[in-house]
Order: structure tokens, then sequence, then C-alpha cells
DNA sequence: ATTATAGTTGAATGTATATTCATCTGTCAA
DNA sequence: TTGACAGATGAATATACATTCAACTATAAT
């Protein structure tokens, strides 16, 4: 009877938290994708364009000057959030433009804000 | 009267939208902490974390036991969750456990999932 | 047709950061 | 007081990724 039963550099203190925790353990899988989203809008620059066209949809160009950044750079984030799901587009035009894809964003934000006025 | 009055390599096509974006925008500082927020949980492995201990308290073998990771891992982690105020923890003798600062990870983790599954 | 502009995209570079390794401290038991 | 274990931590390495640059497509205007 091994003390240590799990491929871990150490050994278990309290086997009952330990197999509640693995049961109640959602599938990697989720955890990858939770961690993606949040790794999305964890980058200050997204969160600003995030924020900006939640209000109402923007083209690159105007997103560029709201956040004082070259178009490029945008475009390349936008592309990110794009094939993520977050944001959505269409063409007019010349011009593209972008809103978020579901109301989530607005709803996270709102927590992560509650979060950070709770730790001032 | 120049056709770019702010600092990017484009025109402005609806000023209107872009001055009210501005206006509507959070300080950069708010920006910086709310993506620092989500970055930290951003990560599969802080994730994974976050879970175990949201329901009760765990000690760092114990997390370490449930994630199949190192103790140096899982600690170097937890010391930035820490430092960060996303997680609090109290000694017991030879160990710590550590638990979630307040609750609104869990709200957090509950609209990421419902993205999650609004994609699916 | 030609020119200008909106936007995209691949490659390169620089920066940020997750894990590992080795070492250290603190606590308990023998 | 010696040994064993929980945990923390600095340095190093490896990987991920944000921005820049240059080149490209597509649309509109002259």
């Amino acid at each position: 009877m091994s003390k240590n039963e799990f491929i871990c550099d150490c050994n278990i203190i309290h086997k009952k938290s330990v197999e509640k925790a693995l049961n109640m353990m959602p599938k990697d899988e989720i955890f990858y994708k939770l961690a993606d989203f949040y790794k999305l809008i964890g980058d200050t620059t997204r969160c600003k364009i995030l924020f900006a066209i939640s209000n109402h949809e923007m083209c690159v160009c105007d997103i560029a000057n709201v956040l004082s950044m070259s178009k490029s750079s945008v475009s390349h984030q936008l592309g990110t959030l794009r094939r993520s799901g977050i944001v959505k587009c269409h063409k007019e035009g010349k011009e593209v433009y972008y809103t978020l894809d579901d109301d989530h964003i607005s709803k996270v934000f709102k927590i992560g804000l509650e979060h950070i006025n709770h730790k001032m």
C-alpha cells in the first residue's frame, strides 16, 4: 500500500478532499476553453476594443483612433477575437463593422469591475 | 485643419462614434487592472486551482495531487494569485490552506461557462 | 485606368510568463 | 538534534503572444 497513489511529487494529506475535488472538476477540455476565453479578454488592448464596441458597432479605423493604435495591430486583435467567436463583423463598402457576438462580455466586465472595486 | 487629429495611422470615419466611445471609456488604470484580473484566471492551471478551492479550502499538496502537478509549480501559481488578492491563505502547522478571497470568481466562472455553452 | 483608403495578413522581433530545478525555511516527530 | 516533509522562492529555460513592418486585396472616387 503506497503512501502516494497519485502522480505528483508529494504525499496526500487529505484523501477525501482530493477525491471530492477530483469528482467535481470539469473535464480538461472545459478548462482549456474557459482559460482561453479569459485569456482573450485578459489583455488591455482587447479589453478596450470590447468595451468600445459594447455600446454600438464600430469600424476598424474608428477603433484604432479610440485606442490611439495602428490599424494593423487592432485588426490582428479583432481577427483573434473573431476567430474565437467573441466578436462578429459585417462589411459595408470599404468598411468593416464589429460588434460583440453575445452579451456575456458585458456581464463579465460588470463582475470584473465589481471585483476591482472590492479591492480598493 | 488636418484630416487626422489623432495619433493613429488612419483617419477618423465617424467622428461622433469615436468621441462617444472616448467619453464612455474608463481610465487606462482600470483597464490595466481589469485585464490583469482576467489574465490571472486566463490560465488552465490557475483556473483549475481556483475551481478546486472554490468549494472548500485545500492545502498545497492536495491541490498538487488534484492537478497532478509539482508542489513547486502550484506554489508559484498560488503565490501569484495571493499577491493579486484573488486567494488568501492561513497556516496550520506545516500546512498552508488556500481559499478564494471573495466569491466574484465563482460568478465569473458561471458566466464563462455560459459563454462556452452558448458557443456549442 | 489610376490613385487613395479600409482592412487583412505573414514574418520577425521583443516581451511576458509557466514550469522546472535546486535550494531554502519552518514545523513536527522520533 | 536529527531527519522528514510542507511549502516558498530565485534563476534558468522554453513557450506564447502582442506589436511592428511590409506587402497584399478590395472598394470607391477622380
